[in-house]
DNA sequence: TAGATTGTTAATCGATTAACAATC
DNA sequence: TAGATTGTTAATCGATTAACAATC
């Protein structure tokens, strides 16, 4: 990893998408590639991907292209997949329990190292290696473990009163699942959301052009 | 709703965000609202909203400002949000099921009008006011109903080839919480992509760069 | 009328694309 | 060496910000 100034956010969020194919890559032996290839598969141009790899050093060799294991491992070292920063996980629902199955088996990066939940009748049930911890005890949970990371998987108006006792204890690192616009209240916070119904909102907004446009071509 | 010709992705993706709070000024029984005070709140730049808003029209009032209920109904109807897409689920595991919860209770837009998997466990059980199909009815099934969309909580491989499958029924929308890459395989159709794996390995990288960076303020 | 705030045009900034010399 | 493809600089495009006249 070399020269590291400053990358923009519309590079980083390309960065895991480049593991993902490159990871598939690797499944299917392919060795090497080139950025026009890449490209290609990707939906991206040439020129953006040898943009995107050169934000950090040059991983490419010319006349060849890149050695997809070696960039592979690369983007992995970039991303910083091998921390393990602690996480819990607050809200064990539907949710909670896909997010914690994902974590077990795919996110890299992070250790789920607690799980609570304010529900009597999940308190003290098993959650992968862990046993769901009632949320009334995550002050004490605070004390005792660094948490990095806290992973909101429940209602906006909990997610409010838990983002500020968390802050207090030092929490600073939040994927949020909730309606809660953490960075607004809290700007010295990084924050990755995921909010599933702007996603859906925004399909809604995409079908319904996609229709009329349909609708206005057919007319003319 | 008035001019709308071709609307930037960027401007598309923060109506949903816009609707979110001004949905909570109205619960508020906030009246109005200038640009100024909307963009504090969102962290945005006044500049910014009144452009946004007027890609579909002037809502505001010069020296008032605009009125948060009249402008909240304003984005519902852009984002088409009483349409009522036919949709269906495929994969009822804990994510499936949160995400049926979810459009239960607050996703507008869309009608879950069927659900499926393959889990024999899971084949007849009740899911919502839905009974969970095998996934082997699914050709029946588009035959005898108009399928808008279809939700993707399944695994890479089965997404692959139940896209396939729909694909050939008619199928353009998805929304897809798969790591199935839609868009390069099939270009006339819309996908929302939730990639939660891709939002937390961005959350990787930003927590491993934020806290380098606080490293060397400290060094120098 | 004076003050406030919009709608809109112009200026700036950043991201993507194109071009090409360097080099494997 | 010739062909391919990178790394990088320059050109283009689009999105954000600033400015201000219009007007409620």
């Amino acid at each position: 990893m070399a020269k590291d100034k400053n990358i923009s956010m519309s590079v980083i969020r390309r960065l895991p998408r480049y593991y993902r194919f490159l990871s598939d890559l690797v499944d299917k032996e392919v060795d090497r590639i080139s950025s026009g290839e890449l490209a290609k598969r990707m939906n991206l141009t040439a020129s953006q991907v040898r943009q995107d790899f050169n934000c950090f050093g040059g991983f490419g060799q010319q006349g060849y292209g890149y050695s997809v294991k070696a960039l592979k491992n690369e983007i992995e070292s970039i991303l910083s997949l091998k921390s393990g920063y602690n996480s819990v996980l607050i809200g064990v629902g539907n949710l909670g329990r896909a997010v914690a199955m994902h974590m077990e088996f795919e996110a890299r990066g992070f250790k789920l190292i607690g799980a609570f939940d304010q529900d009597r009748n999940l308190i003290g049930k098993p959650l992968n290696h862990l046993i769901i911890k009632d949320i009334d005890g995550i002050d004490s949970f605070c004390d005792e473990n660094k948490i990095d990371v806290a992973i909101l998987c429940i209602p906006k108006e909990a997610a409010e009163s838990i983002v500020e006792k968390l802050y207090g204890f030092g929490v600073r690192y939040f994927w949020n699942f909730s309606h809660f616009d953490i960075s607004v209240a809290y700007p010295d916070t990084i924050i990755e959301n995921v909010h599933m119904s702007d996603s859906l909102m925004t399909l809604c907004y995409r079908i319904t052009d996609a229709k009329r446009n349909i609708t206005e071509t057919i007319q003319k």
